[in-house]
DNA sequence: ATCGTTGTTTTGTGATCACAGAATGTCAAT
DNA sequence: ATTGACATTCTGTGATCACAAAACAACGAT
């Protein structure tokens, strides 16, 4: 994985980057600034970002730069009625395919998922949910579906990560992976779906609460350097952006 | 829309030539056949396939030549899986959206795939068909879902059109396109759905019988030069492809 | 003080070149 | 005749260069 070509390489760590939240919405991605700081030539950079533009992950008008695109409200919904179907679907097609190791597996994560509640591990628990879904999900034997999903998941990464960190959550989203455990056991593929559909919806609703708060009050502090509108003038001296990278830079030359 | 990009416009040109079903499935498309086929440097060209991979329209492995995904038989309950899931939640949340004029555009859609098929004329019975599908799609009010939908129309696009052209239908696909339209006038959402879910499941279900039978018989004619396992030795001579696109090579210089 | 204008810099885009890995084609040995 | 190794060609990948459009900043007019 580690090897293969170095665009795909740039890829990966930008899709990462994003799934982290690394990157503020609104953000301009330069070619030349990400090439530098990963020391290789603009070109496998503009491939990988373009990449990201065709999967919807970054938007990129004809000439311009390309953005890591704000979340509004009109997004999520979107966003949130395909993902709805999508993973409903792929929740209801693992159930009958789903083997004993995987059930294993995700009681495992909702166990961790508990203990890290119980810890305000907000990482934690964020990273067992991922993993609780994308082990869920993988048994539905659907490689497209599963590709379709996990590109809508870059798409709500940044928001979603940045809001969860500094959310403190006192409410129970675990609940809905227990349900969906025990009809799994049972065999109840509807049952399965409409767990999932609801933890998504719930979570959904909590995530559009904490947009609606940001919308209205816009950028108190330093963050959120952009808004919904056009971009503000703030400009970004080069080699920011690149901290939030791996930081593979080798020895900056030049 | 014709200006604009380069590569957006190869990239276009290719996605046309894609569904139209200009090439053959498992046929490798080389960047410098195609580059030299429309007059341009390699470079628009690798991206604008580099893109229709991204988008799965392509397969391409790490070193490799790009090639059209041949459809087998379990890519092909895949991708209806998802379209089901996704064209029955566009239908569904389009139907309150719907416009009076879109309605007739509908209706008026529904009337010529009728006169087509009495007349056996398959090409413009085809493309009525997208334009209905999409003109209903287009009031679901989600371009995200959009996208996708289009999407995965180009990667059943390929093998949907040249086993269309082959096929004479004696069947009769129009009656849910009808039905539709009703549920849209009562403003019945789930019934909607239900008929763009029968639309398809019935249109899959006879590609899914001619895909069979394509696979029981192996390439008795010219056709198909590359089988599901790896192509042929068919070895393509440069310019071959070239005759596949819109031919905007502006005269062969070299 | 604000807005329109102009000159400079930045930044994406396309072309050409250089390199490495894969595929192919040839030839010799069994 | 088939199979193995070897040489050649092809093809994708990355680097560097050149150009045009967009963004930015400074300036001048109202």
């Amino acid at each position: 994985m580690a090897d293969a070509n170095l665009q795909q390489r740039l890829y990966q760590a930008l899709r990462q980057a994003l799934l982290d939240g690394r990157f503020q919405p609104g953000e301009a991605l330069k070619i030349r600034d990400l090439a530098s700081a990963w020391g290789t030539s603009p070109m496998p950079v503009r491939a990988a970002l373009q990449r990201l533009v065709a999967e919807g992950a970054l938007e990129g008008e004809p000439q311009r730069s390309v953005r890591v695109p704000p979340m509004t409200e009109a997004r999520f919904r979107q966003l949130f009625e395909v993902r709805l179907s999508l993973e409903g679907l792929a929740a209801e097609l693992a159930c009958p395919r789903v083997t004993a190791e995987a059930l294993a597996q995700l009681e495992a994560e909702v166990a961790e998922m508990d203990a890290a509640l119980q810890r305000r591990d907000i990482r934690t628990y964020l990273a067992a949910n991922s993993r609780f879904h994308l082990a869920l999900y993988g048994a539905c034997d659907n490689p497209l579906l599963l590709r379709l999903i996990e590109s809508l998941w870059l798409q709500v990464g940044p928001f979603f990560n940045r809001l969860f960190t500094e959310a403190d959550l006192n409410l129970r989203l675990n609940g809905f992976h227990d349900e969906a455990c025990r009809a799994l056991r049972t065999g109840d593929a509807r049952a399965v779906r409409h767990a999932v559909e609801q933890d998504l919806r719930y979570c959904g609703q909590y995530l559009a609460g904490l947009l609606r708060l940001e919308a209205d009050a816009p950028a108190r502090k330093s963050g959120a350097a952009a808004r919904a509108g056009r971009g503000a003038s703030t400009r970004t001296r080069p080699g920011q952006s690149a901290s939030a990278l791996g930081i593979p830079s080798r020895a900056a030359r030049g």
